[in-house]
DNA sequence: TGCATGTATCGACATTTGTCGATACATTGA
DNA sequence: TCAATGTATCGACAAATGTCGATACATGCA
């Protein structure tokens, strides 16, 4: 599975990007966790989750309010999951989504102290 | 020009990404912002200009570093000003570019306060 | 005026990305 | 055990993206 491959260390992300040249490969982490925040749906779905009760949300929930497939919720919530940005825990049937704080911080923390 | 169509408004562009439902039109003016910082050569970019004296860069001083093409690097760096991330500024036959600060700022506090 | 130099644009191309419908998988409940 | 339901994967496709070489544009200098 490419997913687990691509999964990335929360700890060695984010070197700052204003605060000296960034190395290839370090500018190359850094994309991998803009590029999850760069699509609109994400970014929706992340607010979504968010807002939820407990901060969790059933990705079923999900697939009306942002107007797409399930498929395509699907595919984003592996995207955003995949660049550590939420947290999938699978209960029964469902599948439960919660945002993944420490991650978003991180890249924050990467625009600037 | 697309260019001066598709510059964003640093003012309006950036509600809190955590802090509640984003709109669809929310979503996507923040993606716009994130997508320009979803390429590992946009953010070596950044940071050379950044880390320039006078936080000026003439782009021809940032094709070796980067190791593109000129116009490729011309190209990234009109998406990272139509972004507002940075500015271009025509001096005879030079380009300096600056980065923007606030956008920066801007963007990094959409992803919490 | 003509040439050298820095930048932008154009055309082309391969790759990636977002989307969908169809289908497979998994789990619960009847 | 079987059917219903939530999720993931597959295959396909259009659109967007990153890259390059070639070329046009602009500006300063000899």
């Amino acid at each position: 599975m490419k997913r687990s491959v691509a999964t990335i260390d929360v700890e060695a992300c984010c070197p700052q990007v204003l605060a000296g040249p960034l190395s290839e490969p370090e500018a190359e982490l850094l994309a991998l966790g803009f590029k999850a925040l760069a699509d609109p749906v994400r970014l929706r779905l992340l607010s979504l989750i968010a807002d939820a009760p407990e901060g969790t949300a059933c990705s079923c929930d999900l697939e009306g309010p942002v107007g797409k497939t399930q498929s395509t919720v699907s595919h984003h919530l592996s995207l955003l999951a995949d660049a550590g940005l939420i947290t999938k825990e699978k209960l029964g049937r469902w599948v439960n989504c919660a945002v993944v704080p420490e991650r978003v911080a991180a890249l924050r923390d990467a625009l600037g102290g």
